[in-house]
Formats: structure tokens, C-alpha cells, sequence
DNA sequence: ATTGTAGTGTGATATATGTCACCCAATTAA
DNA sequence: TTAATTGGGTGACATATATCACACTACAAT
């Protein structure tokens, strides 16, 4: 059950009005690791703020294809989905869940309303859109001026920052989530390991480099 | 000379002490074409307002690399500059003047003051957020999914949507800003034009695909 | 123990793009 | 008019990445 300290504890900033509102209107929702929470295209109805786990955040491509862009953890909230002024908004942005996960749901008419409201509300919405706009601008940077090799890097850097160092994951996530292919990944994690950066297991690895 | 009614005009949502606070507080700035008004690593000193004429965004590299993102026109203003709770942030990207242009500076220290004071301000600091947002979005989306050619479509329909059918860039300059070089661009031109989809001129051709 | 499957390694080859060299044509400067 | 500069065209080649084919191994299921 949802309660107040969990609020307090996860969004401090906030104005005690905006906390009883939360609990009002906001439904405490769960999801299992691998879950798809928001597919390009899917119509918004409610806005999502993680109370627990982590969630993935990616473009997708109408072909299937997926590059990941950032991760969303306990505090945070989903940028597209904190609309204001519309209705209908359409997704730009797929999302899933790497853990299980929990988050609220807050149906999308309150956003305008709360944004009138709370001060602190106007805040976190602001908060939110500069840190993803930030996290966007680093991605473009990225995809933008870098071989795959460095691409590759920063990718397990980010990884690593979430959940240590070692690497629970298959060349063919990874091969996913940078919208390339298996091969690519698998050759490249072989120069790593070359170079002394990975000890390289089965399903996993370990990030050594200093 | 900045006048009330100009910024009326120019955003017209604004509640009336914020066009006071404005004409009290910012500064018009002139610049001419090919002016750069903002480098990646900068301290920023001032938010940024377009008054008159068009900016281009971009993300920049180390090396001296470059790739467009996109305009901003009267009316908008740099997503990057309305900076709220810390001095000293560096900027994150290369802003350059299009065309002879006026814009407003607006020096830092009013930021967190007109968030809470106008809530006019509030919302044009989450509008601007969002919809640079969802520009980045489509940039990544060109550079993660899609060829060389496809981006220069894109790239050239975004200029079209600008300033009309007439694209007056050189080879070298659309290379710089999708990064790459002046023969790739050239060759994939020669290609639109058997295509029917341009009709060249040096210095300049019409985009003529329906 | 046998079989199946998922994860990985690797050569061969294809394609897109980057780089180099050099040429030519149009415009500008002298 | 001539020379210099800028924009553009194009072949040859280098490199990064994508794709295909297939082999191998660890682990799971039976």
C-alpha cells in the first residue's frame, strides 16, 4: 500500500497538498521485469512516476528496431507522459521494465490541474523535462560523432552505474538496445577482453577497467 | 526599440506583469548571420529569447564536429538557456544565428525568480522543454534508424519547411551539419536529381518532390 | 546419457560511408 | 583578360558495420 512516508522519502521537494493528491488519485501499479509499460505510437492516459525498480527508455523505429536511450529510477517520472494542455498525445518513446517494477499511475486530466495548483508540481514537471533533455543530448552525441566501440563502452558505463560491474547481459541485448547486431557486439567485447577492460563469462561479464 | 506590443505578439499567452518585467529586465541583442551566440562548454550568462530572423540548434563535437538539431524561430526560446536553480551551468550546445537576427537576453538571476512569480513564464519554460524534447527525439531517431540519404531528405524538408523551395546551402555546408563530407552529400544530390526529386544550380537547388 | 536450445566465435562477403586525389566549371579579384 | 578562388564531379581505395553461414559449447530438459 501506498503511503505517505514512501512519498515523503522518494519526491522530498514536494508540498503537502501534492502528496494527499497523489494518494487521491494516483494508482500504485506493478509490473514484471521485461514488461513493455509504453509502445511508440500507444495514446497517454496516464502519467508514470517509478516508485520502485528501474525502467528502460527507448526510440523505436516502425521496422523494430530499438535504441535505449536512458533509465528511470525511484523519484523519477516518465517525461512524455507528464502532458499538459492535450489529450490523445501519442507516445514518442518506447519503455520498459528491467526489474520488476512499481509506479504510480496518475490519469493524464490532473496534470494541467495539478500544474495550477502545486508549485512543486511545476517544478518536478521542469525538473523532469531538463534532466531528459540532457540524457537526449547525450545519446545524440553519441549516435552522432562515435564508433560503435565507443558507443559500446558508454553503453556498459551506463549499465554499470545502474548496477555494478558485472554485466548481466547477452551480446544479443546489448546488440538490441544499440540497434546493431550480435556479431558486432560479440567482436568487439573480444577486443575488450584483449585489451584487459572484461572478464568475460557465459550470460555475463565483469567490467574491470579503471 | 522593444515595444509592449511586439512582445503581445510575439507570445501571446504571457500575463501582463511578465511583459513588464521583460521590457524592465532583458536586453535586445542584434546579430548577424553566421554569428555563433552559443558554444558547447559556455558558461551561460543570459536566457535566450528569438525575436527576429532564425537559429539553428546543434549538438557539437570535441573534434570540431557538428550536427544540426534544429530552428528556433520568433517567439521561441533556447530550451538550454531558461536554466533554473544553479549559476555557472555550462552550455550543452552550439547555437548559431541563420539570419541576421534580434533576440532577448534575459541575465540568469530572474529564472527562478519569474518561475515564481509568473505563471505565464512557468508554463512557456515547460512548453519550450517539451517541444525541444520532442525535436531531439526526432534527431535521434534519423541518426539511430536511418541512411545517409534519408537523413539528407529529412534534413532538406526541415530546411524547406523554413525558408522554401529554393535551398541556397552549398554541398560543404549540409555536410557539416549531418557530419560528413562534401562528396557524400554531392553524390547522394546527384542521385535526387536523376530521381527527379531536384533541380540543381550552383550554390543552390529547388526541391521539387511533391 | 541424449537431445535441444541459447549463447557465443569467426570467416567470408556485402554495403554504406569516409578519405584521397585530382579535375573541371563558374565566379570573383586583379 | 588573366589568375585565383570556390563549388562541384568522380574514380579509387580504406574502413566500419551488416549480413550470412556455420561451428562450437554450456546448460537445461527429458
Amino acid at each position: 500500500m501506498l503511503s505517505k512516508e514512501t512519498l515523503t522519502k522518494l519526491f522530498p521537494d514536494w508540498e503537502d497538498g501534492l502528496y494527499d493528491a497523489i494518494l487521491n488519485e494516483a494508482e500504485l501499479k506493478e509490473a514484471k521485469a521485461g514488461t513493455t509499460l509504453l509502445k511508440m505510437g500507444q495514446n497517454i492516459k496516464s502519467a508514470m512516476l517509478v516508485v520502485e525498480g528501474t525502467i528502460k527508455l527507448y526510440q523505436e523505429d516502425e521496422t523494430g528496431g530499438e535504441y535505449f536511450m536512458y533509465h528511470l529510477n525511484p523519484g523519477e517520472a516518465c517525461a512524455v507522459t507528464l502532458v499538459c494542455n492535450y489529450h490523445h498525445e501519442q507516445s514518442q518513446v518506447l519503455a520498459k521494465a528491467v526489474t520488476d517494477i512499481q509506479y504510480l499511475a496518475i490519469p493524464i486530466e490532473f496534470m494541467e490541474k495539478w500544474l495550477n495548483e502545486f508549485k512543486s508540481w511545476h517544478y518536478f514537471v521542469i525538473k523532469t523535462y531538463r534532466s531528459r533533455y540532457e540524457e537526449l543530448l547525450k545519446t545524440i552525441h553519441e549516435i552522432a560523432f562515435k564508433n560503435m566501440d565507443e558507443r559500446l563502452e558508454f553503453y556498459i558505463l551506463k549499465y554499470v552505474k545502474q548496477f555494478g560491474a558485472i554485466v548481466n547481459l547477452t551480446h544479443q541485448d546489448i546488440a538490441n538496445d544499440l540497434n546493431t547486431s550480435r556479431e558486432v557486439i560479440s567482436r568487439l567485447l573480444k577486443k575488450m577482453e584483449h585489451n584487459g577492460w572484461i572478464i568475460m563469462n557465459r550470460n555475463s561479464f565483469d567490467w574491470i577497467k579503471k
